[in-house]
RNA sequence: GGGCAGGUAGCUCAGCCGGUACGAGCGUCCGCCUGAAAAGCGGAAGGUCGGCGGUUCGAUCCCGCCCCUGCCCA
């Protein structure tokens, strides 16, 4: 999300004091009015990474969004994408149901559709726009954890579920109390609006529907703060399975990251 | 002081005219995850049905008293 121009504040966007001098890729490459997706991010987070390489330096990638990490670190190819195709799937998809369309999948590639459970439309609709476009089976799973692109050593936060809650308020009433609702506000009215995967980003979608009328300001805000903690548990449940992760005693400090680190 | 409505999972509520709570959504916990991923999907654990008596073979659903909540009258 730190990609959009504009999304600052809920975001929590390093400022250009807090950067100090040190060169942040990919903050501000991308319009809220675009969409965003993991096969261009791996693409764009590739081709910075080799360049501060390049140059003789390390590069550090922060974040907590597994499938992207992931698709930088690992073998992953991504099957092109085809704006119509997806556009009539997701038609059918809202009129016909995602049963219908699993049947559907079963019929063109079962080994997609026995991995897919007949309920998650949006994987289904993907699957089935794959087959279409390029004559193969969805046979996408994710690849071992192998040796990473780079090298790459993984560390991992883990603060007691406790903390991690209070932090997690915390985060939202400062966003609340330093102006994400009229960010948001300026953000939507402006050139194209803002993108489906841009309106969907914790904080904005909730004081959308706060400017919309159809949440109060204080739903927004706990919706806001339930939503960031279910995200992460879930980025979590996604780190726990990487054998390769290190995690780091709490409370991490940057000495025991650069020895854990080697 | 009197009247009415209501007290069922952590929360908001469903529960045929008494016969084992099919409970539901949300939350919580756990898991899945290849072009929306700060998204999407699944599984599980949670209930002395406000309390005490009574009627009944049997009561969350019937009766009495009490406690609590909201509204109304005085």
């Amino acid at each position: 999300m730190q990609l959009y121009r504009g999304m600052d504040i809920g975001t929590a966007k390093a400022t250009v004091e807090e950067r100090r001098g040190v060169p942040h890729h990919l903050l501000d490459v991308l319009d809220p009015a675009e969409e965003a997706s993991v096969a261009e991010f791996q693409q764009l987070a590739r081709t910075a990474v080799d360049d501060v390489r390049s140059r003789g330096r390390a590069a550090i990638v922060v974040g907590g969004s597994g499938l992207y990490v992931r698709a930088l670190l690992d073998d992953l190819t991504f099957p092109g994408t085809d704006p119509a195709v997806r556009q009539r799937l997701e038609a059918e998809l809202a009129q016909l149901g995602a049963a219908a369309l699993h049947a559907r999948l079963a019929q063109v590639d079962p080994a997609a559709a026995a991995a897919l459970l007949p309920t998650n439309g949006r994987r289904i609709v993907r699957a089935l726009e794959v087959v279409e476009i390029t004559g193969e089976p969805f046979t996408a799973t994710l690849p071992p954890y192998g040796e990473p692109r780079w090298g790459a050593v993984q560390l991992g936060l883990d603060p007691p579920t406790d903390d991690l809650d209070a932090r997690i308020a915390a985060r939202v009433d400062r966003m609340w109390d330093d102006g994400i609702v009229v960010e948001a506000a300026a953000l939507a009215v402006a050139g194209g609006g803002l993108s489906r995967t841009a309106a969907r980003a914790l904080g904005y979608a909730q004081a959308l529907a706060q400017i919309a009328g159809t949440m109060s300001e204080e739903e927004a805000r706990a919706e806001t703060a339930t939503a960031t903690r279910r995200l992460a548990r879930r980025q979590m449940s996604w780190f726990r399975r990487d054998p390769r992760v290190r995690w780091l005693a709490h409370p991490a400090t940057v000495e025991a990251a650069l020895v854990a680190a080697g």
